[in-house]
DNA sequence: CCTAACATTAAACAGTTGTTTCAATCGGGC
DNA sequence: GCCCGATTGAAACAACTGTTTAATGTTAGG
């Protein structure tokens, strides 16, 4: 990646999106991305004004498409027939991710951990307009969903979209957790599995009965034995070095 | 919270706990904690050694009740039926996460995006201990989702044991994505309804037939139309400021 | 060939970061 | 009383942060 030939503006992109990914925004210097970029310190600001800048770039190039073809699934389904299946809807959400992390020209399997990390660094300016690009795939995603599950109370619909979102987003980002769980690294190609594991995973748990009581009336929660926190404390003398 | 009663490092704890959960821990300077906590900036390094010293312990303190109560719960579980209900041990795993966020003196709401932080968050030697003792959890609740669920394969159990922890945490996390969906703010004590609203969804999800074909072989994928990434470049001249 | 806009460079800017130093203070035990 | 370890305090440390400056190099148009 990153061949020589790409304009300034393409390396820098490409450089902070990798570190980004790997350690996250704040972690990340300019200094360290001009340097994997082999381009001068002042380019970033040059060209994105800046580290915002490049930062709100950086997520920008890699979620409108994304959005956009969220977008552009569910409209053609709808085309076709009125009323599509819960699974045809859950694929036309979920196959976009996997289309980009299959895709190196679209950042390959990079961009999922920069995914996973947006709503940890997401600061004030580049949130809001995540915000209002992602509500309004929530929302489209939300009506289709609604119509294909009639008796399905329309909260109930949000709060499973929201949980689909992080069941789909959590394990992308967390590859770490994946693989220490499952013994074995995991084939970056393997995205495609999540989609294939995933939805039948979602589609049942959408189409289970609305759970619980409707308003906080509280039902059985008394799993939990009140564990104490105590425990001696370690340390008493001042602990100087974190290696010593 | 953080009585006048409290000691130094108590008081540093918290608010290092509520800085973190708000704006990450690279985003939180020592100042700031010790400024919210009033206490001396060299009180840090005193009594927790680092930065790191002091990131860990705030992890610790709520991670290690949590993760202990999840095994509690699993033992009393077996102990009373050998084969637990699917459903009592997806409680079992989710309630304590609910238990921290009722109780203020185990970090209340600000505790759920703690957690939802973590893996953003996680530095090396942090998450080396983290990862240790997070797959003892897994593995342990692993083996009792396998024996409560036989016929489906482990490795789909893996996954789907996953996609929970996905699901239970991103919510928490995301809250203002929540809201955003939703379109109203949500109430701090209705983190007991993730878990309410949660198992059902969850529970159907772990029934749910092993979905796809088990070795890679390719399924349908084509719900995706080749989106260009194309478009204008926005830009030509250099960009100075970012308000201008 | 000159000009003007674009692009890149090295150097410095002011501010913040985590950490350390060393003196001052506290709190009991002999 | 005094002493001693544990704590706190104010100040400084070097290293690093994002950003800016001013000079230079590059490229196309008339």
């Amino acid at each position: 990646m990153t061949s020589l030939l790409d304009s300034t503006k393409d390396r820098i992109l490409a450089a902070a999106e990798e570190l980004f990914a790997r350690t996250g925004v704040a972690r990340t210097s300019l200094r360290a991305i001009t340097a994997l970029a082999r381009v001068n310190l002042a380019a970033v600001n040059y060209h994105f004004g800046s580290k915002d800048g490049l930062v709100e770039e950086v997520y920008r190039r890699r979620l409108e498409p994304l959005n956009r073809a969220r977008l552009a699934n569910l409209d053609r389904l709808e085309k076709r027939a009125r009323k599509p299946s819960l699974e045809a809807i859950l694929e036309a959400f979920m196959t976009p991710v996997a289309s980009l992390a299959r895709d190196p020209a679209q950042g390959g399997p990079t961009v999922m951990r920069l995914l996973g990390q947006t709503h940890a660094e997401a600061e004030a300016p580049f949130k809001a307009w995540f915000a209002g690009e992602y509500r309004r795939v929530l929302e489209r995603y939300h009506a289709a969903l609604c119509s294909a599950l009639p008796g399905l109370p329309p909260e109930d619909v949000r709060w499973r979209l929201q949980f689909l979102v992080g069941a789909l987003t959590y394990p992308v980002a967390e590859r770490q957790l994946v693989e220490l769980v499952s013994g074995e690294a995991i084939d970056p190609q393997d995205v495609n599995l999540i989609v294939e594991r995933l939805l039948p995973f979602v589609a049942a748990g959408f189409r289970a009965p609305a759970g619980g009581s409707q308003v906080g009336a509280r039902t059985r929660t008394r799993t939990q034995p009140r564990t104490r926190t105590g425990g001696a404390s370690r340390r008493r003398k001042p602990v100087r070095k974190r290696e010593e």
